[in-house]
DNA sequence: TGTACATCAGTGAACGCGCGTTCACTGATGTAC
DNA sequence: TGTACATCAGTGAACGCGCGTTCACTGATGTAC
């Protein structure tokens, strides 16, 4: 266990960085809720023990992963929003930005599993992904019938996305304050309104 | 171990559902990763062993109440859906959907829990969510170059939408096929677009 | 309608396995004089 | 520049705790004749 005065040498800087390599490596092949520290010492090249020397336990070498994922996120995107210039259209900004966002993302896939990553097994998710393909193809379907125009092709990607967006704004709703809950979601119908019209 | 031919007596199915109904109980209160099998039988006022009466093991029990979940959203939406008239405004459609979905999500805490509940502890979760609420606002600061009309209040809204949105479509976009990604991506993009003009 | 027997329902103490963490120890590196 | 000593880095076997699951058992309910 760490005092708190340790004067962390090259050597072990270089370590805590490795261990955080290993832990990043482990999520991305396991998932986080498999992950042993066994796991993570074994893939970084050390002894179970060596990990307490820089870690006071597993939740901090998770910590220190997340904070290294989000720090360097933070810094891209504040770099990135800072440099966008006025005049640029929307659709292009629009289009940089979201190529972007999917780049970074396949970059490292560690830090999805980790933060949104299903805790419960793959036979739960693979249950709640049925039920979203099903309504998604339900929704496809009633946009049909309100506008016969449109491909079915369309129509499905428009209920796909329609129901990731409600998916993606209800747990905003609930953590909010409760004008704030209402704000979100009056935007969240203004957003669907312009999308689909 | 139950056998494949189990008859089930009446008292036994409303046991069945007892031992749900406490799953979903522990769920809201501790969290899908906390839930522990003493737990649920001391909620649902049986003895551990009893469970495995009903239920060959943990993972079981909670695939019969994420089953139960997805059955009875099926069904409500489903019903829901094929009852939409093709002349009713999108306004007051897309409003309606909103709220009853809204409804539906605060009736039911342990759902979101289980199928979206983070996997790792709160303190990951904390960390995820200042990184959001600061990108929030550097995509509002930059909306608002962009639009010196619109008001800080509206701007962080959209940049908490615009966030939330593009944050939902990234695993579709990782699980779906290469051309099929490629259509999830433009299409957030033409959201977008339409939502930000 | 009553009796015998199989099966279902239920108990709660105990077991065992996995995994996070510790511990006693050895080696390596830096620092003071 | 060399020597002594503190501190850092590293090992891997063992420990212990928690939790899912079992096991031997008792009680309740249905079914056959």
């Amino acid at each position: 266990m760490p005092e708190r005065t340790v004067r962390r040498q090259a050597r072990g800087l270089k370590r805590m960085a490795e261990i955080l390599d290993a832990a990043e490596a482990v999520v991305s092949e396991v998932g986080y809720p498999d992950l042993t520290t066994n796991q993570v010492a074994a893939r970084a090249g050390m002894s179970p023990g060596s990990l307490y020397q820089f870690f006071r336990n597993k939740e901090e070498i998770l910590d220190g992963l997340v904070a290294r994922y989000t720090d360097e996120r933070q810094e891209f995107w504040a770099a990135r929003l800072a440099a966008v210039t006025p005049d640029v259209p929307l659709e292009v900004l629009v289009g940089q930005l979201v190529d972007e966002s999917v780049a970074f993302k396949s970059a490292s896939p560690a830090y999805w599993s980790l933060l949104y990553g299903t805790a419960t097994g793959d036979r739960l998710a693979a249950a709640s992904q049925r039920l979203h393909d099903d309504l998604a193809r339900r929704i496809a379907a009633m946009l049909r019938r309100r506008s016969p125009g449109v491909s079915e092709e369309r129509a499905r990607l428009a209920g796909t996305m329609t129901l990731a967006t409600v998916k993606a704004v209800m747990p905003l709703i609930a953590t909010a304050s409760p004008e704030h809950a209402a704000e979100l979601v009056n935007e969240l119908k203004v957003l669907l309104v312009r999308y689909l019209a």
